[in-house]
DNA sequence: GTGTTTACCGAACATTCGGTCAGTTAAACA
DNA sequence: TGTTTAACTGACCGAATGTTCGGTAAACAC
């Protein structure tokens, strides 16, 4: 599922005996955030969502903030190792560019709540601003593999590659604001649509 | 410039004397709204934004949920016109199909922030779930454009209309997280860009 | 000059905010 | 069995929230 970054692993794993963790409670805020915003939820709501009262969170958890932090950073780590990856530095730009868009969607599937919450962040806290860094680093890396595509000549000509790369991944983005896993088409199916949409046209040869 | 939705004109049009108006706080509103997000801005912060206090506002307009409320009117109805245009409702449904993107296009950079807000809505109040059940109408409209193109047969089969549907305004919207009309290409440019990208293909023939 | 209107300030309001802390409960361990 | 400790409660804090209200000074109408 690769979703599980479990801040801390017991050596035994023996079985917690009831009540939440620091990862549970970040799932169900994670989940409460995507829904009313970040800035729209309240502790209280948080903890009505928890069924504990607001200062047992606290318990499990160092603040608001905080869970935003690793909200984000979970996020971003799954984002980070798709361009880390050697499929997205070998090979025709064009080709690498197909396989950095099937892969984001991936991600922004597997890691959903997640990746809806990094791209929601408005730069109004330094958490908020330190993640907004990180990912305006991925979208430069993204802008590049489009320009070599269209230096390789890969490219329909006329359209400006930094339009391309926002459009593109506005298109990929988008995807968070909808999908829903167990109603939806697969993530693979969604990449596929999206890339032939995008890549071959929508209109009919 | 289409913007002028001036509440209550003055039969003279007089000089306004000095300060502000309904008008002048509701875009000042708007624009720090999409900075730092609805719920992220407080009464003090549009206080500071305009060089007045807190309750001076309340001269102007009767609370901060109704200058969302009107802002998210401003973009509705603009995107409304649009559908209830006859060159939505006449001709090829694939040709009106892109007749309603690059109408989209514009509208949202005419009403960049207004829409930028709208497309921000989450539902947390009775205004925002208003706002949200006619931008759903909307959705649905468009949705019925794609079906019709691929009823026939103008869209390349395979894909899934209320996926295209999705994907296609999905990019559309993103143009809202970064165009800076100063900055970027006129509007008419980007949609053209994406209607090549999305309708011929990003692929060179 | 008088009276009215417009634009605004400053102080307060009730409420909610994120967060703290001293205790209580009960399961796990020795 | 007794001790430890993780999970949690309830009362509370100071600050910030959206909003109200009485007053004020400048611009306008006559």
């Amino acid at each position: 599922m690769a979703l599980d970054v479990s801040a801390s692993s017991d050596r035994s794993t023996r079985p917690r005996r009831r009540g939440h963790d620091p990862e549970s409670v970040l799932s169900v805020a994670v989940a409460v955030f995507n829904e009313r915003g970040y800035d729209g939820t309240s502790m209280e709501d948080l903890a009505r969502a928890l069924g504990v009262t607001k200062s047992a969170i606290y318990h499990h958890v160092p603040g608001k903030e905080q869970l935003l932090a690793r909200a984000l950073d979970r996020a971003l780590d799954g984002l980070s190792e798709l361009a880390a990856d050697e499929r997205a530095a070998r090979g025709p730009a064009i080709d690498r560019l197909e396989w950095v868009v099937r892969q984001s969607v991936r991600v922004l599937t597997e890691r959903l709540p997640y990746v809806t919450l990094l791209l929601r962040v408005r730069g109004n806290s330094a958490t908020e601003r330190a993640a907004l860094a990180r990912r305006a680093e991925l979208e430069a890396f993204v802008g590049h593999l489009v320009e070599e595509a269209a230096a390789e000549g890969a490219i329909r000509p006329g359209l400006d590659p930094a339009l391309v790369t926002r459009l593109l991944f506005g298109a990929v983005g988008s995807i968070a604001e909808w999908h829903r896993p167990e109603r939806d088409a697969p993530a693979a199916d969604v990449a596929d649509a999206l890339v032939r949409m995008t890549f071959d046209g929508l209109r009919r040869a």
